[in-house]
DNA sequence: CGTGAATTCATACTTTTGGCCGATTGTATT
DNA sequence: AATACAATCGGCCAAAAGTATGAATTCACG
């Protein structure tokens, strides 16, 4: 996706290029603005192209680091979170207890501890706030 | 500082466009090569410093966030929160159980109950996942 | 020197959490 | 059909955490 509008971008790039050199060749034989203005008016052209390709080169090196957040589906599958457990997880980092998170998932506590207990079983952890750390560590939470 | 860069910048760029309209100006008596080669100069040239201003006005947008961590020493005196009582807070944020932050401090657990008691009260919290949710919220722990 | 804040500790009590058992249901997968 | 696993629930007990109250000590500051 992003190397197809990469593409789409330096066609365009390079249409509005031709574009201006073809006007140019007609400019060289009417001749009736003058050069300097015509040349400062291509620059500004140009230096605004520049700034659009050259944001958009860095906004991939910028979203990189942003999106470090891909919440790593491989992490989980790899420690073998399901995905009730992560959004018990989830929930816990929050702040909100046992009780308050089975009334927003509509379950029983029993069914909460269960997902507690078998999500520090798999971040090897006893407390909830050891599971936050070490969920932050394996960064599977911001 | 960052200022006086983009002053220096914008400076150097003046001085280039002046400069390259200065040598349009003298192109126009002398004439040898095809405008068609020179525009593109000119786009190349231009597109290369608008990709440069672009780089380095993204770069100051991504610095900013990542120094957004100063440990508002001023947040803590707002919220009454004593050096003690934010050490305590970041043992909890480590993980730690009651009886290990006791024992990392030499006090004993009462003396950590009565700390975590008034950290809550003043982060309005009644849970320590909840405390560090707010501190976090608060931006007086990582 | 007194005052207030910070730090320390204890006791008693309630609530929350965690560990350990077992069980049922539904849904894929083989 | 048999197996595997996710999700659900319950009970029981112990440990940890949190609440309330009171009190002793230290230490900076006016």
């Amino acid at each position: 996706m992003t190397l197809r509008k990469s593409i789409i971008l330096y066609g365009i790039a390079m249409a509005v290029l031709t574009g201006i050199l073809k006007f140019a060749e007609y400019r060289f034989y009417v001749r009736d603005l003058s050069l300097e203005l015509y040349l400062g008016l291509v620059a500004v052209i140009f230096v605004g192209l520049g700034i659009w390709v050259g944001r958009r080169l860095t906004r991939v090196r910028v979203n990189a680091p942003e999106s470090e957040f891909t919440v790593g589906e491989a992490d989980l599958k790899k420690l073998g979170i399901t995905k009730r457990e992560y959004e018990v997880l989830g929930l816990i980092a929050q702040g909100l207890s046992n009780k308050e998170i089975a009334d927003k998932l509509f379950v029983s506590t029993s069914t909460i501890k269960t997902h507690t207990s078998n999500l520090f079983l798999k971040l090897d952890a006893s407390r909830r706030t050891q599971a936050l750390q070490r969920a932050k560590e394996l960064q599977i939470i911001p």
